[in-house]
DNA sequence: AAAGAATATGAACACCTGCTCACATCTTGT
DNA sequence: ACAAGATGTGAGCAGGTGTTCATATTCTTT
């Protein structure tokens, strides 16, 4: 071995993980820390995911996990962004075939995918939520974003409906469905297999884009 | 003075307030420790909430804290459940003209007391909602019971629209409503005062009511 | 087999937390 | 004016937190 491991960004600053894991037992480890904070704070939350808890659960030392994560804070930070990246996954993967259906079809299938991408960790979502704060951007948002540009664009590009502001719609769209698919998931979990649940939002999102679509309604 | 003022709650059990204010000085302490509460959650989050940083903010010491709350958590509470009935009534106040009124007359007035209400305190309340538990059932739900309560008695009065199942969609688009204004409050503030909003969500509901009510759309 | 790098350990440290309690002060009723 | 209750104080306690570091172990390379 020729280079070190130890921290010596020469790009941009911030903080960064301590080591990276190079052989497969480290990598083993971050991976039951990263899954240990997981377990912890979907079952007790965030104030039960000590440093300490984490590592017991992870079945290593504490020392082991200030080796790959600069600090608490990163690790839930690295831990929030492994989520939302596998929401936008499933997320994703539901897309190819929407762009070439007609509005009437693509949202409901939107809708299915949605609700796909929030069953992934509903609870750890939940107390990702939590942690994000009031001003500063969360990793979290980008989910959002990214559920609002997926919409906009289905707007702009079905020719079915002409919107005066797509990307309003869009963004409100995204909002009022994962608003009720977080509160859904929070507090009547059982309605998440219920296909009521996925007809509701398409004929939520389908009747705006009635009534922005055409000035006027039957 | 006859009758001690400590607790000795002959009724139901559970953490109580330590002491009752009754002297108009005693008044004025609570009062001083739950707005410095209120104001260090909005500006700095829960975690800057430190007993000792509230007592400091009120001008007052922690001891004299302890003296009417049992503890660091039932402060808490106690100023939820301030906030949420101020919201509630914020909203039922806007509440009494709406029954009179057509569907499309009162949902647009709806959604304007909706977003009046929340409006109170978006920074406490984001706040609150971070605080919320994953399982146990939290006092901010109140509010959204209410609200999803108040749009599914609206949808039984009126005869405009009949629904298979008028308190799902109750719940359903208080939640929607909800999610959109919450996450507004948060990364977009602006557009609170924008009536294009209002509009919004108007059609937003409007729109789910009219692929509901008839199995038919133009 | 030997050396050096990667990985793992956990006691120890400095700090902060919620909370109590013995005491001082103010207010009120008589 | 005087007691007695109501209110206010803040140093101090017991417990917990995140983080570090000198040391031990395991792996990889030569």
């Amino acid at each position: 071995m020729s280079s070190h491991n130890r921290e010596h960004d020469a790009g941009k600053g911030g903080p960064r993980s301590r080591r990276r894991p190079i052989q497969a037992r480290s990598k083993a480890t971050v991976e039951a820390i990263l899954t240990a904070t997981a377990q912890i704070l979907e079952r007790s939350g965030p104030e039960a995911a000590t440093t300490k808890a984490i590592a017991a659960r992870a079945g290593v030392s504490v020392g082991s996990l200030y080796q790959y994560f600069g600090s608490r804070d990163e690790l839930i930070d690295a831990l929030a962004h492994r989520h939302v990246d596998e929401m936008r996954k499933v997320l994703s993967e539901a897309l190819a075939e929407l762009i070439s259906l007609p509005l009437d079809a693509a949202i409901p299938r939107l809708m299915t995918a949605l609700i796909a991408s929030h069953r992934v960790n509903p609870r750890l979502d939940h107390v990702l939520h939590q942690l994000t704060p009031i001003s500063d951007t969360a990793i979290l948002d980008d989910f959002q974003d990214y559920a609002a540009t997926i919409t906009t664009t289905a707007l702009r590009t079905h020719p079915d409906t002409d919107l005066a502001d797509p990307e309003l719609v869009g963004s409100i769209l995204a909002q009022a469905v994962s608003g009720v698919l977080r509160a859904t998931m929070r507090r009547f979990p059982e309605r998440l297999a219920d296909p009521a649940l996925e007809r509701l939002l398409a004929d939520l999102v389908l009747g705006l884009l009635g009534r922005q679509g055409s000035a006027m309604e039957a």
